[in-house]
DNA sequence: TGAAATGTTTACTGAAAAGGTATAGTTTAT
DNA sequence: ATAAACTATACCTTTTCAGTAAACATTTCA
């Protein structure tokens, strides 16, 4: 019931880039000795953020990444979901045949935590990293 | 970001001793057969229940397990900490020395994650077995 | 009183996931 | 053409998950 490193390291590496004026491109070894992330676990996280629209690389000399759209458009629920996949807090929540006893309407357990995994995704949804940002100030 | 799978069997055998008549005892063997649980691991997860005052053990012939308080008294919440200790979403909130960045007052990241995960325990904590079970009806 | 039915304790195991590293590229500014 | 960036793929080690096994302790009741 953990959210990974991955994420925790993902987060903190877009915060840091809210903090940039919008558009700046900043290598990844900077990210990586500011948040103290390994550099090369960085730059995996970074691919997974890359492919959700997160953040845009740029490749040559004086490359580096940047966000991919303004920091208030984007979700602790969008990094969290780019780097673990889609939140389900329960195997049956994910895929109902992996249930093996009764994925239903009339299971409750199910029906309670379903519950709690959509109050959980408007949680992270409310938080955009422009809020996030001005908290740091 | 799952619950484990012995939460989630937990639960259901939660859900079947509340279903009982208050105070009876019930074999392992029986939960184990109705919930689809394997057995062993069901005894595992027993004995963290018993640890956690949840469920009470019977020994000897006709022994057996019985829930240790009504239905009502006993919350998701209890059985997800039983099981899997205490709720942590991030490393962080967990043990602040394993932060390898900056927990503080001042990491909004870890700010929000906090205020999520007391939301979810409250969500947990608000659902009793004796209502899940009324549910189940 | 002793055999059978129950739970208890401790240890083990195989597979998967987490967390991170390595190597050999490709692209681009200068 | 070269160096500074990113990319792709594969690998590795440790931990956790999910489950199993074997030997033991307690209780009932015939």
């Amino acid at each position: 019931m953990r959210l990974n490193q991955a994420t925790d390291y993902a987060m903190r590496a877009i915060l840091y880039l809210s903090g940039l004026p919008y558009g700046q491109v900043i290598e990844a070894k900077l990210i990586s000795e500011e948040e103290r992330i390994p550099i090369r676990f960085l730059l995996k996280i970074l691919r997974l953020l890359i492919q959700a629209n997160i953040v845009q690389s740029h490749r040559g000399v004086n490359g580096g990444y940047s966000l991919a759209k303004p920091a208030s458009a984007i979700t602790m629920l969008d990094v969290v979901e780019a780097v673990e996949g889609p939140i389900a807090i329960n195997r049956c929540l994910h895929s109902p045949e992996e249930c093996n006893k009764f994925f239903s309407k009339h299971c409750p357990v199910h029906e309670a935590l379903f519950e709690m995994q959509e109050c959980m995704k408007e949680h992270l949804g409310r938080y955009n990293f422009q809020m996030l940002r001005e908290r740091v100030k």
